[in-house]
DNA sequence: TGCTAAACGGAAGGACCCTCCGTATAATAA
DNA sequence: TTATTATACGGAGGGTCCTTCCGTTTAGCA
């Protein structure tokens, strides 16, 4: 791949997540290649139709959530890191209900990206949760799935605000938590 | 409202029915005008935009739901009228699904919409279910709006097959059936 | 039967997705 | 450094769709 093959490409990806913020699923093509820089030629020799971009953004998305679990276990202590990384899902959650719609549409075209990224975010939240639990700050009768059941869909409800989503956040830690 | 306005009416929300089940939520309006057999123009003139036909459809939908419950507490005994109703609300529950996309954003412009089509079903499930229980042949530890949210979120599930919501469906009368 | 308000049909405007191909450029070798 | 070429770029344009507009038709009524 050349080089400003991949600039383009990064590029994209970068102005796509913020035109669907900005505008909705629906924005246009013409748009984010706008926002981008770059023709509407090559956004379409990067991802030959529009859902292979949703399937793009949603990806970058899901990496920079496991790479927000790995450095708050690098960084943090077990407890501050399991808030930071639930914050992170939170917002994670949200930012997918801009365009939810266009997201579902990837999901059925290709099942296994539902899969797929669902097993990596329960690994990035068990390796937080676990690391908690095993400091002993984190009741252990839940686990990493149960957190993303309980969280997730919460978040992903069109009708949840987001001083809403902080307060039932914060009463979610509190059930969580467990001095040492 | 003239005659032939009503007709056309009435003709375009099957029309629009049908071609949404046959084609998806996504079917063009000039294959619902030609379906119905009138111009696109006449169309737009009963429903403004696209999203009101969606509305109009999901609407006659839910009549006929409400209907039904009338009908089978009319004509049958108790227990048959509940089995009755609640492989309609199944039916009902599953149509959904071919214009799912386009009934959220029809209740994203109209939340109204939302809150009242759901009691008038929840009106409607507790008819059938309340002659049930006071005919001694339903259990009584659940209501209307617990049947509903059970079964709905099942039947809008896309990856639900009719067979599975068959037998599903068996086994919630089971659970709920009681001999008098 | 004649009148008129109401309704009809479909051409056309505008937006959008996606394709195609002539032009430009990064990478490489002489 | 320069020449070469595979790779990438840009944007006009084809096709489809939603929606508007307006000339034509018709139902309902006196």
């Amino acid at each position: 791949m050349r080089a400003d093959a991949r600039r383009n490409y990064e590029r994209l990806v970068v102005a796509a997540r913020e035109v669907f913020a900005q505008e909705g699923g629906g924005a246009s093509m013409e748009a984010i290649a706008r926002r981008a820089g770059v023709g509407v030629g090559t956004l379409y020799r990067h991802f030959p139709n529009r859902i292979d971009l949703v399937e793009a953004v949603y990806r970058t998305d899901v990496d920079n959530l496991v790479h927000t679990a790995e450095q708050v276990s690098a960084d943090l202590e077990p407890w501050p890191a399991a808030v930071a990384f639930l914050e992170a899902f939170v917002r994670y959650a949200q930012g997918k209900r801009t365009f939810l719609n266009e997201l579902r549409e990837a999901f059925d075209k290709n099942p296994d990206l539902r899969v797929d990224m669902m097993d990596r975010i329960r690994q990035a939240m068990e390796l937080v949760v676990g690391r908690a639990q095993r400091a002993g700050v984190m009741r252990t009768d839940v686990d990493g799935s149960d957190l993303m059941q309980l969280v997730g869909p919460m978040c992903t409800n069109a009708t949840l605000s987001v001083d809403q989503s902080k307060r039932l956040l914060d009463t979610i830690l509190d059930g969580l938590h467990k001095e040492p």
